[in-house]
DNA sequence: CGCTATCTTCTAGTTCTATCGAAGATAATG
DNA sequence: CATTATCTTCGATAGAACTAGAAGATAGCG
């Protein structure tokens, strides 16, 4: 057997996601454009080519638009990132979102407003499953 | 071009990185009967294959024992979970640990208790971080 | 010593991701 | 209306992940 496709969107189709996010719904030009922009140049037929695999995953939709395509998100940034979250919480951090938290402190790029910001989101959360 | 070759390990790579981090070093016949335990049943060739790409990837070492291989980590299970997450973090939170600690709380199973433990250590975090 | 069991290396096939050119379809323009 | 520009579909190539069989090496046992 082969790789299994992933649930998750791979690095291109990631890119192109955060594109389409940004503002939808977009012509294949302006996608690969917007790309090129990112220091990622690929041909329009690769845009074109991953764009569609894209729509047989669920991931997007397109419209007829004249001779071209329009195409634009079917999830939200949010579901997306969750699932990718919760993927690695899952499978790296045996599920424990404790661990998860340890090891993001742990880092050191997190600075000391950020944190206090953190404790206030903390506390309100304690208060909701108090109340 | 083809897809580039990931930093993190992949599915079945993390699979027996666990299998080692939990007791090692290790004899392939062994590893296989492990990771048959968890239910991926391969061949034990399989199981050579992969191990050695992923002594070339130094994620592995391996020493000879006779005729045949003894296997261990190079890397620990805490900079390997590490970077599993800073990848989803930059990825798919634009690297805002924040954005990932409200992701986790929004979605997740944290208890009370849970909370209040890690406010105790955002709290002496910020300690830390001002002394 | 020869047979058997065990271990490795090598080769190969399948699927997925990534990429793009050739060819076909269609709109626009002179 | 014919040419040109643009867009799509289709097929093809290549590397990575996954899988395993064939063949070669080696140790142990009768």
């Amino acid at each position: 057997m082969a790789r299994p496709s992933s649930n998750q969107p791979t690095e291109l189709e990631l890119q192109l996601l955060k594109i389409l996010w940004d503002r939808s719904p977009m012509l294949v030009r302006d996608i690969r454009d917007a790309l090129a922009q990112q220091g990622r140049d690929i041909a329009h037929t690769s845009a074109i080519t991953t764009l569609n695999t894209m729509v047989g995953k669920k991931l997007l939709k397109r419209k007829k638009q004249g001779k071209s395509y329009l195409f634009a998100p079917r999830v939200t940034k949010e579901s997306v990132s969750k699932i990718m979250l919760k993927n690695v919480v899952n499978r790296a951090f045996d599920g424990s979102a404790k661990a998860v938290l340890l090891s993001l402190f742990d880092s050191s790029d997190i600075d000391v407003s950020e944190l206090q910001e953190l404790r206030r989101l903390i506390d309100q959360k304690v208060k909701e499953a108090k109340s």
